[in-house]
DNA sequence: GGCGAGCGTGACAGCGCTGTCATCAGAGTG
DNA sequence: CACTCTGATGACAGCGCTGTCACGCTCGCC
């Protein structure tokens, strides 16, 4: 099969190439009965016009790229999910890549990746969103580009996040609501600005009622259910207890409740537990894990929106903040007597 | 910024744009000092080829395309890791792009994926790889590509699988060594051969003991969570009930878990839980799940390795099988008396 | 009836590379 | 010493599109 050309069209139509081209881009000033006419001659001879000539020769590659280093790989996934829709509905593609490095190394294969395959612009997600070398490298060198959840502190690029503070807010009030004041909290992977505004939320809610973390009872995690596990081993053989265990995300929540029931505990009779994110593993779990809803499609969906909308008008749309929603389910119950 | 070209690289070490295209694709027959003028300038001007250039010029993309039908998030993201990682031992790219259609729409949207973007070669994972139309379209046009676990019968493309009727065979023999007689049976999605084989393999395990699975034990699921929840319930609902149940992945011997603690069966002093996929939740559940471990990342690296050995020599390497493993944790354990 | 405005169309030059072929210097041969 | 052969290099024509510009024709208007 030699691939179909706009030649071949052009001449099965009785046009230039150049109305052919007309047709394929939905541009004016073509009759009616010509763009039938080519329409039909693109259809007899299934033609598909070649991106790499088109982004070649225009200087558009309607593609864009979209960039992680592996957190959750539900999150992830939904985060993807919903770049691509939204590309879909453009016309647009997405590239997904995949980057572990940090520092010029990383810099030097983002710019490199673009520039190589002619990419619109990148949606970068967290937690490379927050490198600040990396946004710099971008905006130095006019890649356009999305971030979703860079942190705080104004950004000239499109951007969306949600609001991690309050949101572990909510959760921790929710926790004191059924009487616990003895909550642990496991902080996750410190590259992460997710990490940090969760403790702030839920420092923030414990200070509300005049508590204080007590000693001992935050510990470091690194978003990974092992971390959870390594957490929930340390926090669970102090004396007496905390009647509570605040995971910053989901897949730590799950190392927590394993861990539990290693040692016999019972949730929520004994111990209530409290994850982040909603992922897919949460519905999974037994008890059913009571978390927070992160929107992590609508995150992407949006932010790959605002950077399509820029790269039409140039303007930079305000930050976007997309709505959670506190999901109570089984692990969190009222403090044991 | 704007672009660098060859042009400028040519310029910058005073040679034609054609010795620094030598020297980019590591040709023979230039001077050594002459190869090392040409990388400084490249060097110097920091010089990326574009990708598209290279592929509308030469015949070969240097591209590969991965397509895939979302079976569970953790397989499907081995796989996708696998097929990467051989790509860039190999200096290709990995486009990555899900398809969700069936039928001649499917074979439309996938043929024009491969000729839109030049792809030099396909990867179909499954249910995907087990569409007759869809490997016939892809023979007829020429368009190269691996199978991963397309199901028996020969094909005449590179193809990676692993031996799903031994794996559920050994995972059957497993429980009947316990001393399980009674074993119900969660069957997978239809469109995926692997369901048929994993339910083969029981029953070749079950026949040989004498057995036959019993009327009632033996349900639909299809691979996902919700299925096996509803599987367990109907399951467990019976007088008496099965002492064991073989859910034919992860996902829904989490269902069966999570129903069986919600009726206050305890796992495995009253009920044997066994799953298959190795996945990352088996790790995660309680108590651990027993399963077979499949190798996603392995069967997906191979198949690459494959594809890319055929594109080079145009020889189809004989059908690979993948080893597998039986991981006996947790959720399995004696008959009860 | 004459004139400008625009509509519909095509010719042609690139986009940034690779493939093919020509060229030329220098080495090897009898 | 003439002759061939090989290694190193460059000129140039595309790959399949889009952008720019020019052209002719129709239409409306004074």
């Amino acid at each position: 099969m030699s691939r179909k050309t706009i030649h071949d069209v052009a001449a099965a139509a009785g046009v230039s190439i150049k109305t052919v081209s007309r047709v394929l881009n939905d541009e004016t000033n073509v009759r009616p009965d010509t763009r039938a006419r080519v329409l039909a001659a693109i259809d007899a001879l299934q033609f598909r016009p070649s991106l790499l000539a088109r982004s070649l020769a225009g200087n558009r590659s309607h593609t864009l790229g979209f960039i992680y280093d592996d957190p959750s790989v539900h999150h992830l996934k939904d985060l993807q999910r919903g770049a691509m829709a939204r590309c879909r509905e453009a016309g647009n593609r997405l590239l997904v890549q995949p980057f572990v490095e940090r520092g010029a190394e990383l810099v030097r294969e983002v710019v490199g990746f673009v520039t190589q395959t002619h990419l619109d612009g990148l949606i970068v997600t967290p937690p490379l969103s927050v490198l600040p070398d990396l946004a710099a490298a971008l905006e130095e060198r006019g890649i356009a580009h999305a971030r979703i959840a860079p942190g705080d502190g104004a950004t000239n690029v499109p951007t969306t996040d949600m609001d991690d503070v309050s949101a572990a807010r909510e959760m921790t009030e929710h926790l004191l609501s059924l009487g616990h004041r003895d909550i642990a909290f496991i902080i996750g992977h410190p590259e992460h600005v997710s990490a940090h505004q969760r403790f702030m939320g839920f420092r923030l809610a414990m200070e509300a009622h005049g508590l204080l973390p007590p000693a001992g009872r935050v510990v470091q995690g690194a978003y990974s259910f092992e971390s959870g596990v390594a957490a929930a081993r340390k926090l669970l053989a102090a004396r007496p207890r905390p009647t509570a265990i605040f995971a910053s995300n989901d897949d730590m929540a799950a190392g927590v409740l394993l861990t539990a029931h290693d040692l016999g505990i019972a949730v929520p009779g004994e111990l209530s537990v409290a994850g982040f994110d909603d992922s897919f593993i949460a519905g999974t779990l037994w008890p059913r894990l009571s978390t927070v809803h992160q929107p992590s499609f609508d995150l992407a969906y949006e932010a790959t929106g605002q950077l399509l909308a820029f790269l039409k008008t140039g303007e930079v749309p305000p930050r976007l903040r997309v709505p959670h929603r506190l999901v109570v389910r089984a692990s969190t119950g009222p403090v044991p007597a």
